[in-house]
RNA sequence: GGGCAUGUGGCGUAACUUGGAUAGCGCAUCGGGCUUCGGACCCGAUGGUUGCGGGUUCAAAUCCCGUCAUGCCCGCCA
């Protein structure tokens, strides 16, 4: 765990401001919120004397003047000076520098950058994809955001547990196990994408009138445990999930757990999660009426109702319905209250992979296995479709009516913007959930990439479908991530697949570009060497690199992934400037190639580990 | 009816939570740069009343009020 350089340096500043303000008499309370990096005037500024201005009297330009004018001896400041109202900074370049490059150095990939997390356990939860077909676009959006929020959290300094919710009853379910019954021939190719062309099939004829009480009839036999109908339900959902986690799995993205619908309905969770509610007065069971035998939430009970339930058309939400049958909230809520120990782990789990390629088995409640650790968590993180807001926020309002408003401030919502396709395309015709596959659009990517490669690097053919692999997902990766995640998406192939400008190639090529260059070096280079003198291109590129802790902090702590997708892109840009202005290995002193080289080397890890939380290869070669 | 999200040059977007100096970037367009460490590159130019109208403030893309447009949600579906 290391500290951010940058805000080392801010601390200082402000402090070193306060205290000239306070020798002239000034009262300013805490600048802090008032200091930042500064566009072209200095490296850092402060706007404390606009607000100084008020109390005091004086215009702002005189406060500044005289404020910058008293700043004392600073370790990493190297003077101030005011400029219309601002107070200027300029930073001890090689003292900062030294700062950033032994900072950069001692972080851990992957688990070391930042320690906001403070060891604390957050489960995550994604990307929840029905079991009946094949991972689109749409759902894609939600893996790479669920990975990237993962890796960030696990960057901060969190115990992060991966989990997906399979929902494996419900009507799609029904319909799915009703068209795979009445279809004739085998299974044959991948078996989600299969299973895809079975559904949407049936989804078709399933609305007719003929049907419906075949349909009825095979959804009670698939909720009632241990028949015929739930376990070829269960097999062919799990079939279908095995097959998404092989694209999953071409994707990079690992998970720790799964949990089954199934099983949630299958143990006595519900049934435990239900009796608190009832008991705790949050819920009642109603006994005449419009509700006769469902247990209710009633939200005219509820005081200081927050905004979004005002208007509702129904004052009223169902938990269990009158024939027993619990509803999805009902089940969500039953959910929470294991993901936050509230009640007792019901099941049981055993290994659904065994070794995954991140060398983690893959669990999976299950009627018979184990018991393990999962669950217990301080903060669940939800990454779902904007859609799904109502029923989180009824969620956070059961635990804040229960009594636990620190669970209900615990449960986060990652609300991202939908998929569209764009109009007219050919991916529109061919409709979002059966073309659009994630495979398909990895198989895409892979081919432009290879063909990107070309006659570029001597590899062989193996090095060169690896390299085409992971450039291709890093194009897909990034144009999803840098997206704010609020954003709709109009999904196109030029969209997906850039290759150029602010993109995951381009940040990949740098990083490439600097493994090379220390490769290259006659000597391995000093991790902290720093230069006697920094010209401004390669004070940009140090400046950058320390920009990393605030954006991965910021990138974690809201749940934003596009934050880190900016910062890297920005870097690479720092990088390439000043690789573009400034010799390296060529035409240097001793001094000039080994103190440049250490920042080279303070850029990759940089961008290496800028990389890797979004789920992106850092190449040596492409 | 109520709630939420979005609206920024031709297109796609950043900055909005925490107000701060010249609204940053990519694509496209135009003009430059390879006997030079990797051209998936760099430098420059053109292009903006930040949907609209008010308000607060020394200062508003950012905060407040109103308004328009688009989309979503408010079920004994999940």
């Amino acid at each position: 765990m290391t500290v951010s350089p940058f805000s080392v340096v801010l601390d200082e500043a402000a402090e070193a401001i306060e205290g000239a303000a306070a020798s002239l008499g000034y009262k300013t309370g805490s600048v802090r919120g008032a200091m930042g990096a500064s566009k072209g005037f200095g490296d850092i500024s402060c706007s404390a004397a606009f607000r100084i201005s008020k109390s005091a009297g004086e215009r702002p330009a005189d406060i500044a003047a005289k404020i910058a004018s008293r700043i004392g001896k600073c370790s990493l400041i190297e003077e101030a000076a005011a400029e219309g109202g601002y107070i200027n900074m300029s930073v001890k370049r090689a003292d900062f520098a030294s700062l950033v490059l032994r900072s950069i150095s001692e972080a851990a990939y992957g688990t070391g950058l930042s320690g906001i997390g403070n060891g604390k356990k957050v489960i995550i939860e994604y990307p929840s994809a029905n079991p009946m077909h094949p991972i689109h676009v749409g759902h894609l959006r939600n893996l790479l955001l669920g990975d990237a929020v993962s890796n960030l959290h696990r960057l901060c300094g969190y115990d992060v547990e991966v989990e997906d919710y399979i929902d494996d009853l419900g009507l799609q379910m029904v319909i799915a196990v009703w068209g795979y019954m009445r279809h004739k021939e085998k299974p044959e190719g991948k078996f989600d994408h299969w299973l895809g062309m079975v559904y949407a099939d049936a989804n078709r004829m399933a609305p007719g009138e003929g049907f419906r009480d075949e349909l009825s009839a095979l959804a009670k036999r698939i909720e009632n445990n241990g028949t015929e109908e739930s376990r070829l339900a269960r097999s062919i959902a799990e079939r279908c999930v095995r097959a998404q986690y092989e694209t999953a799995a071409n994707y990079g993205s690992y998970h720790d757990v799964l949990i089954w619908e199934s099983d949630i309905l299958g143990g006595k969770l519900l049934g435990r999660a239900m009796d608190m509610l009832l008991e705790r007065g949050v819920a009642r069971r109603e006994t005449e009426g419009k509700y006769n035998g469902c247990t209710i939430i009633d939200f005219n009970s509820i005081k200081d109702l927050p905004s979004e339930f005002g208007g509702l058309k129904e004052s009223v939400k169902v938990l269990v319905r009158n024939d027993g049958t619990p509803t999805y909230v009902a089940k969500d809520i039953a959910f929470h209250m294991w993901k936050f120990g509230m009640l007792d782990d019901p099941f049981r789990y055993s290994k659904f992979i065994e070794r995954q390629g991140n060398g983690k088995p893959l669990y999976s409640t299950s009627a018979s296995g184990e018991r393990m650790g999962f669950g217990n968590v301080y903060e669940a993180i939800n990454i779902i479709d904007v859609k799904q807001s109502y029923p989180q926020s009824l969620l956070r309002l059961v635990f804040r009516q229960l009594g636990r408003g620190d669970i209900g401030n615990g449960i986060r919502h990652l609300a991202y913007g939908r998929v569209e396709l764009e109009e007219g395309s050919l991916a529109a015709r061919k409709g979002i959930s059966e073309e659009n596959t994630a495979d398909g659009l990895l198989e895409e990517a892979r081919e432009r990439a290879y063909g990107l490669i070309g006659e570029r690097l001597k590899l062989g053919e193996e090095e060169k479908g690896r390299v085409s692999e992971a450039v291709a997902l890093s194009a897909i990766k990034f144009a999803f991530l840098k997206m704010s995640p609020e954003k709709w998406i109009t999904f196109s192939w030029k969209w997906a697949l850039s290759f150029e400008g602010d993109s995951g190639p381009y940040c990949q090529y740098m990083y490439a570009r600097a493994t090379r260059l220390l490769e290259d070096a006659p000597m391995p280079p000093k991790q902290d060497k720093v230069c006697k003198v920094y010209s401004d291109g390669e004070f940009g590129l140090v400046k950058e690199i320390a920009g990393i802790w605030e954006a991965v902090e910021k990138s974690c702590s809201e749940l934003r992934p596009s934050v880190m997708a900016e910062y890297a892109g920005r870097l690479a840009y720092a990088f390439s400037s000043f690789y573009e202005s400034t010799p390296i290995l060529k035409d240097t002193s001793d001094d000039e190639r080994n103190c440049r080289l250490a920042l080279v080397g303070g850029f990759a890890r940089a961008m290496k580990m800028a990389l890797e939380s979004l789920g992106i290869e850092a190449l040596e070669r492409m």
